[in-house]
DNA sequence: TGCCTGTGAGAGACCGCTCCCTCTGCCTGT
DNA sequence: ACAGGCAGAGGGAGCGGTCTCTCACAGGCA
């Protein structure tokens, strides 16, 4: 029932443990009969490495801790932001020939608990999922001497990013309402506490300050119920606006639903462009118009971050262009 | 640079490795003043344990292994239904003081590696969460003699799941349109290789018969597009229907665009209710009533499950009910 | 007082692997 | 023919913990 141990192997082959080991780790300086004979014994006996004598030795684990950092109805719990975001990170693991442990830092406790894992040696790095800039985890974890990434844009000093260019996106959903002919055109931001909203937000104002119009704007939180409240709100501040510019889809999607109810028609009266074109932005009638925030890249763009920080190479900030995806509600 | 050792502190705190190791895994047979001792001395170094150090002795890692086995465009990778399973997981595994592995198998190749990382002993245990009942992965993965279990009902033996009751969801849908005096109800079925469609089909069939009517059935494969082509069919083959049951709430959001297209108001001329209860049936205009799978409650009985096992307790099936989610399209 | 029991600390073997070092034996050059 | 070099195999010391076993010592009882 025991599974088999290098040594087993090595007597079953009538050779040395080292050199069973050599053949195991692909090494060149084996004879090709020795070779043979090993692999014909780790063959029959189903041998496998032990993982943790191989780590304990090695001081590698091959293992990359991923940590979304965000309260349990946050941003991220978001589903389509999740899911895209682990799996991209997860396939590109893979690929890399790595293991992921997933940890989810919900609390101050858990937050403790990560810290204290990550400092147990069990991985060789860390990828930072988190969107507060505020957010204390990169710090700490930065401090316990291990490469650390973020996913997102971060103020902790030392820990290189990946960021989206939002503050683009926004550019190009502004400039794209007002080539279909737009003139008083409402934003609803995010949480300003995000940077994201606050770079989208931006990129709104100045885009248009820069053709000599007026900012609308009204605050949400990047859920639906808030941008719903927020176009009910804008509907009432300026009953004559034609576009509305939402910094995220779900809160596109409350403000469509709240045009609806208004009796206002999507895109003929009122244009809504969104953020991020997640999975839902497809579903919704009309079809939501948005930028697109490529996730699955800027995963896979911080994964080679991260082995390359953990290779040795010098690394810094990575920025991802975003690119509008036009449907029918603009 | 280096972390401290078990050694180190022995010597910082003048006792020996063992009143250590004991002050550290909490036993009771060490007097006051040592363990003060070493609590002093383990603070000061910001001594942590070496994980593999520990588990190559104690065989015992304290991580499971979460296999999602699914092809990329497969069922799970599906964005709600993904999030919600393996954030359940993960948030009840944190509590029961687990680490979680996250391994996708997308392909044979991926499929081949994981066997192989679960023979290394990495990891105490493995969660799968596979749709396929026909799955090669849970039995391979069963033979390794590490306790398995299934999120899903599967084919493989040995293997114990938790399964949702679909075909009770299923006539908890079809009566619940009956009450609503509606007398011809279609169905849109998934893929009926998987479970999940079948015994959905099988409620919906059964409850129809039971109560003297004829089932009306359109082939889907739980994607929001053959939901959409469904219903047309539907629409076809049958004018007069008045209410539709999708297997699933993608396939329903897509009906209720046929719907939309063929000018037939929801709930007025069709009732429409979907199965599973994604976020998005919320969204939906108007919004999808469904069966809500209380996919958490599952991935977490899951998880209860493993831990069961692991600790050598007996363990069978376990069903989980459904409750219906009513909202205006019904 | 002497013996036996029980409590709690210390010593050290061992988990399974890697990797450094040593050693053998063959090939090459002069 | 012999020294020198080198390829390649083997030996064995750790890596950092746990856990069994031994041992010292204190207290209880006849």
């Amino acid at each position: 029932m025991k599974r088999p141990t290098l040594e087993v192997v090595a007597a079953r082959a009538g050779v040395s443990k080292s050199s069973v080991s050599r053949v195991i780790n692909g090494e060149t300086t084996v004879a090709p009969q020795i070779r043979d004979v090993v692999m014909r014994a780790v063959q029959e006996l189903g041998y496998v490495p032990n993982g943790a004598a191989r780590n304990l030795v090695t001081r590698r684990t091959d293992t990359l801790a991923v940590v979304v950092s965000d309260p349990p109805q946050g941003v991220i719990s978001d589903d389509p932001l999740f899911s895209a975001v682990v799996r991209a990170i997860s396939r590109e693991l893979e690929t890399a020939g790595k293991r992921l442990v997933l940890m989810l830092a919900e609390s101050d406790q858990s937050r403790t608990r990560v810290v204290e894992y990550i400092a147990g040696g069990h991985v060789d790095g860390v990828l930072l999922v988190a969107l507060h800039g505020t957010d204390p985890l990169p710090g700490a974890l930065a401090r316990q001497g291990l490469p650390v990434v973020s996913f997102n844009r971060t103020s902790a000093q030392d820990v290189p990013y990946v960021a989206l260019d939002n503050a683009g996106g926004a550019a190009l959903a502004v400039r794209h309402l007002l080539e279909r002919g737009r003139r008083r055109i409402a934003t609803i931001t995010g949480p300003l506490e995000l940077y994201e909203a606050r770079e989208r937000l931006d990129g709104y104002r100045r885009t248009l300050r820069d053709t000599g119009r007026r900012s609308i704007v009204a605050l949400g939180d990047f859920t639906r119920a808030s941008g719903a409240e927020a176009m009910r709100q804008l509907l009432e501040d300026d009953p004559d606006l034609d576009a509305v510019f939402a910094a995220n889809d779900l809160m596109a999607i409350g403000a469509l639903r709240t045009l609806h109810q208004a009796g206002r028609r999507v895109p003929d009266d009122v244009a809504v462009i969104g953020f991020d074109d997640i999975e839902a932005a497809s579903y919704t009638s009309p079809a939501l118009t948005s930028v697109r925030s490529p996730m699955a890249d800027q995963a896979t763009a911080t994964v080679h971050l991260l082995l390359g920080l953990i290779d040795g190479g010098p690394t810094g900030p990575v920025i991802m262009p975003n690119e509008l995806v036009v449907r029918e509600s603009t």
